[in-house]
DNA sequence: ATTGTAAAAGAACGAATGTTCATTTATAAA
DNA sequence: TTTATAAATGAACATTCGTTCTTTTACAAT
């Protein structure tokens, strides 16, 4: 047989992203052979290569586009916000519900930076840390005005980030939670570790039940 | 050649262990050749098979060993506290120091479970468990005496440790801050988030600098 | 209708994988 | 001093790996 009734390209090379994302947080990404990714697909491994290079072609393409919709879909988020107080309850929020969307990906992108080529590793990074910088500069604001009590901001960041993203370890459709009490759970232990004060955020809350 | 001049079944064992624990942390399971493990400890892949039945087997060790070190170290350790204050503030600096000094041990541990076949992924799992046991234990005692608000224990549980092992993803010896510092740092936020309010753990604070 | 190209199949490549085996030598016990 | 065993080597095993190549067929444009 050669070319299969009905194939096009951009159809496929999405069937093939999905296919490795899922056999990548599954199994991880050294774990999974082409012909695995190939048979998911519903085509041969060779075939694989009329839409990919490499392998690792398939695992930065999966990673940059994860990352470039996140940042993407922050920035046009963020613009809801006018204090560091809103900024920062819209920033928990949205991280859990777009990484609980998200899970395979987002797991992938937190376990396979290692298994980068250095190219890819430093593009991959780049974004990652452009990322935490959002939640930084919302801290450092909401420090600079008084609302956080925070010692550390990089640190701050980075320990709310983890917080935030271990959810996805634990986290699973009809369990016992939904997404958005979890987001109930997490804002508030979030502004509880910058020392926020319960006025102020009760004055959020108010202002996002009229809304 | 053969048998090597003054070679030991233990020491070459433990030099094995070492060897697979760095590699396995900086490449992951898969990426790792038993003829990598060998030169690393300095014999052939085949000798390998004198201490170990398996590749997987090396993992399961690793993990064991290290779970169970763990559990054991926290069971002395959480002897000293009395009070969910206490045990809270030690839980936190005692994860924080142990888990600095084993990074290597930790970022496998919580990396390679889906590499696990079955019997071991469930016999670690549930040390893993118990581990999460201890913390949510202090944090329902403190919510039942009203030290600590917080909504949902488990959830609060699996924060609070996801905000400890982040650490391991960015703190590096001899960087901008040392293991203490974090440790202070890190108090602070995980008591925030738990919305133990001040004065209570000032008085730990001072309790500690008398003792 | 013809033609160029895109998308697939399937065989094949050399290299690497985990593991086994026969063999050799060091060590410890009798 | 002899003997059993522990610890190593090095060759070899069948598989599997990522990738390439040739060939076949579907599709789009002329």
């Amino acid at each position: 047989m050669a070319r299969t009734f009905g194939s096009s390209g951009e159809v496929t090379a999405a069937r093939v992203r999905a296919a490795a994302l899922e056999l990548f947080a599954n199994q991880g990404y050294a774990a999974v052979s082409m012909r695995a990714i190939g048979a998911k697909t519903g085509i041969q491994a060779s075939a694989l290569y009329n839409h990919f290079p490499t392998k690792q072609a398939i695992l930065v393409d999966l990673l940059e586009t994860h990352m470039l919709g996140l940042l993407a879909a922050w920035e046009a988020e963020s613009q809801k916000f006018h204090t560091p107080i809103e900024a920062l309850d819209g920033f928990v929020r949205f991280h859990i519900s777009y990484h609980l969307d998200r899970q395979d990906a987002v797991f992938i992108s937190y376990m396979e930076l290692r298994n980068l080529e250095p190219e890819g590793f430093v593009r991959i990074e780049k974004l990652r840390k452009y990322y935490e910088g959002f939640l930084r500069k919302i801290i450092s604001l909401g420090k600079a005005n008084g609302d956080f009590l925070v010692d550390d901001e990089p640190v701050a960041t980075m320990a709310i980030i983890a917080m935030l993203t271990g959810i996805n370890t634990w986290f699973r459709n009809n369990g016992r939670l939904t997404s958005s009490e979890v987001e109930e759970i997490y804002v508030k232990m979030a502004f509880g570790s910058l020392e926020c004060q319960y006025e102020q955020r009760n004055a959020v809350a108010k202002a996002r039940a009229i809304a």
